[in-house]
Parts: structure tokens; sequence; C-alpha cells
DNA sequence: TTAAATGCAAAGGGTTTGCACCGGA
DNA sequence: TCCGGTGCAAACCCTTTGCATTTAA
């Protein structure tokens, strides 16, 4: 009873079960994962862990990430920008929503996706992975204040 | 009356009244978006041209994209891998369904999107953009085949 | 002890840019 | 003629990789 263990203890566990290893600079990224909110880009990760600890180094965070995503803790898909991006694996799988004028980014949760899923599963019988979709678009404020996305202008 | 023109005279007419050229790069370029079906690379579009004409160069290649977007003639988003995409604009806005697994792509059409676009437009005011839409997940025969998505692998 | 992890530095891949020359209109 | 386009080559940015060294267990 009482297995309540910070997320750096439960994650040093389940490295150690698989003979992984749990280091410093796997502490470091843990620490900015869990301090960050929505999507990052390794790129960002990397600078992130700069802050905390000079010394790091791309190679090391963008490996660790990669351990992380087969351990489940993060994953990966595509902002709207189409660059690569992770995020802490949430309790929910949640898409996003992104306004292509204002750059605002907002998320879809299982609730308010519920209609698409299924729609998508009846029709088709695809199952969505609302993790990785991201729907672009105008957000209230942009398309009434008639902004046009980018792209067309001159 | 009789205003048909193949779509390479169109082009043409369209840059020469914005004061800019039509030129047998751009000729070869337009001819490989014709034939293209879906979405293409940026990279597939060099590769494409360079089939036509091997002296093409990946930097004319871009930067008439960057001109054909403004025109509206393409549209770039990004595929499920997150790369770049462009397609020729077509009649009918459409986005894309991507399976993980097989890595099939299908075309989401208006009427199939017009449940996600009005609850989007009708619960946040939001418009979505759905030619800039991609829904990742695992279509039916992958689903029923139990496949598992790519990143939880050991 | 010993295999995993790190750090470095270099490679890689697609896209962009600066600049001199070329060529449509 | 004149400005837009082209080609080349180098720059860029992020990410990946090889390899010798370090270090957790």
């Amino acid at each position: 009873m009482m297995s309540s263990a910070s997320s750096a203890e439960q994650l040093r566990d389940r490295l150690r079960s698989r003979g992984l290893r749990w280091t410093p600079q796997r502490r470091t990224l843990l620490v900015v994962l869990e301090a960050a909110q929505g999507h990052v880009t390794g790129a960002e990760l990397v600078e992130r862990c700069r802050a905390i600890d000079p010394a790091t180094t791309p190679s090391t965070v963008y490996r660790t990430l990669d351990v992380l995503e087969d351990l489940g803790i993060v994953q990966h898909g595509h902002g709207a920008d189409g660059r690569e991006e992770f995020h802490v694996r949430p309790e929910q799988e949640h898409g996003h929503l992104h306004c292509a004028a204002c750059g605002g980014t907002w998320e879809i949760d299982e609730r308010e996706a519920t209609t698409i899923v299924n729609s998508f599963r009846e029709e088709r019988g695809f199952e969505v992975d609302l993790s990785h979709v991201t729907v672009v678009g105008l957000c209230r404020e942009c398309s009434s204040a008639g902004n046009q996305q980018p792209g067309s202008s001159a």
C-alpha cells in the first residue's frame, strides 16, 4: 500500500526494470517535460534543458525522447507548421485546433471529438488517433475580424 | 465567348497580368502538378521536374511554388509525417485521412466533413480550413487486423 | 564489471538565400 | 531595355549517427 511516488521515481523505476538507466540528463529532460504545457518541438526541449543544464547536448535529448516515447511517456505529433512536436502524454488524448491567423492553439478533448471519431468509425471503419489530429482554420476572433489565412498575400 | 483555354494558357495569362513571366521552368512544374494526384512533397516535385527537365534546380521549383501558392494554384499543408506537402488546389476542398499502419491515404470530402466543420463552428466559432486537416489513425483493415500504431515498439 | 548512456563532431536531408547572369515582355 | 527568373553554391535548421569515453547498476 502507499505506492505514491513522484513521477521522477516512477520513471526511474520503469527505466531500471527494463535494464535502462536513470541519469542526470534524463532527469533534466523529465523536469522540462513536466513543466511544458501543450506541445514543444525537439529544438525547444533542447533549449529548455540547456537553461537548466548548459551542458545539455541535442543528441542526448533526442535519444532520450525516443526512449520516453517507447515507454509511452511522451508522444510526438506534428503541429500546424509541420514541425515535429512532443508532448507529455496526457491522461486524456486530445487533438489540437490551430488558428492560422493569430497562431492560437486550443485542445480538442475526447468529448468534443466524439462526433468526429464516431462518424469516421461508422462510415469508414477508421479509428481516429485523436492525439495526432491538428485542425487548422480561423478562430472566432480572427474569422469575425475578417482576417485572411496566410499565403494569399501579394 | 469561348474562353476555354488550356490550364497552361490560363496560368500564363494570370502571370502576365501581374507582370510576372511565363518560363519553360514554370511550364514544367505546371505539367508535373497537373499530373500529380493527391499530395506531393516539395522534394518529390523537384524529382519529377528533373524527370522532364534534368536541369531543374530546387530553388526555382520552390520559388515557383511560392508564386503558385500566391495565385491560389497550389496549396501546401502538412502530411501525417509532418513533411510539407503541396497539391494542386482542388475544385473542392478536402482533408486527408491517413492510416498509421499501412500508410494509406484517403480524401475527406466536404460532405463527409460537414459534421466536423459545423460542430467547430457552432461550439467554438472556429472556421475549419478543411484542406489543412489530416486525421491519423487506423483504417478498417489495419484496425481489424489488430495492428498497433508505430512508436510502441520495444 | 559491463553494457547503457553521453558528448562531440560530422553527416544528412529538405528548404532557403545571395548574387551574378540570363531572358521574357 | 529592364526587371523578373534562373542557376549555382553555400547557408540553414533540426535531427541523426559513429565512435571513443564515461558512468549507472
